[in-house]
DNA sequence: CAAAAATATATTGTGCACGACTAAATCGTG
DNA sequence: CACGATTTAGTCGTGCACAATATATTTTTG
């Protein structure tokens, strides 16, 4: 009876900082916001802001609840993050006429002529993260997993 | 003279966000955020301290400026955070008499005796990923790599 | 040795991220 | 139809994360 079910032995190794694979996920998630900092902030975008607009530039207008289904934010993240993105003319907020309880988000003509940026964009953090497309992709699709795992429960 | 420097065109389909390796670093360090979260709070740590607390069991006493080298901190992040660690009893903080530029961080006999948690810790949140050794290892060099490119400039 | 440069930490202000809560609108069932 | 449950946004409090700045302590240099 010398197996426990829980708390079997991990080797002092593997509890190195450097070993582990939530540490490397939280890492390169700063170092990325770090790379996208100065090319966002020549548009004047946060992160967070810019992945707003990329669903928006992507699918048009919708309620806050199907963007925050897309970024996995609640409204407590997004109600003020899309306040800052109206104040900046980016995009429009109206109630929905139909079911009062939704706003729908719109892109502004200045938000939606924001959208040819995205070439520049892209191509500059594709060149940062030193990947071929495949090399991405394989990297892309293992963190989908690893994420549907970890929500599961 | 059709090929230009930059702007190399990206097709619609990789635009969307379901194809951004950004976005997939950042949603899988939300989930690895929210996976920790019941585990963490039953010992009273965020995850962030819990990194802080990794290093001192792994290594023992030193400066802040350590600490912050091995998490990819700064002092504006670390300085009200260490001190909730200390106002938990889980750390002391003494300026070093050689330098008293430093500030030297222990582990009291309290947040020593924690470290008993982290294999508990470890196997929840290895169950979680859903990841075999092997898998978690391959994904962890790769992000490795990844953070190191996005780093390098 | 004194002034200047470099180093280590702390503080402040802004913006996420999230839990807990509130308010308003809609839905469901008796 | 009515009223309780559900859904959708927003607000508030806490804790990162980071830029900019402040302060104190070395270290370097003229």
């Amino acid at each position: 009876m010398t197996d426990k079910v829980e708390g079997r032995d991990i080797p002092d190794e593997e509890k190195r900082l450097d070993r582990q694979l939530c540490f490397a996920v939280y890492a390169t998630a700063h170092a990325f916001n770090r790379a996208y900092k100065p090319i966002l902030d020549r548009v004047g975008l946060t992160y967070p802001q810019y992945l707003v607009m990329l669903v928006l530039w992507e699918k048009g207008c919708q309620p806050v609840k199907i963007i925050g289904e897309q970024l996995d934010l609640d409204s407590g993240t997004l109600s003020p993050l899309l306040k800052r993105l109206e104040q900046a003319g980016l995009i429009g907020r109206v109630r929905d006429p139909k079911d009062e309880r939704q706003v729908i988000v719109s892109l502004t003509e200045k938000g939606a002529g924001m959208k040819c940026q995205i070439n520049t964009i892209m191509s500059a953090i594709g060149d940062a993260t030193g990947c071929d497309m495949e090399e991405m992709a394989g990297l892309r699709d293992r963190l989908q997993r690893l994420r549907s795992n970890l929500t599961a429960e």
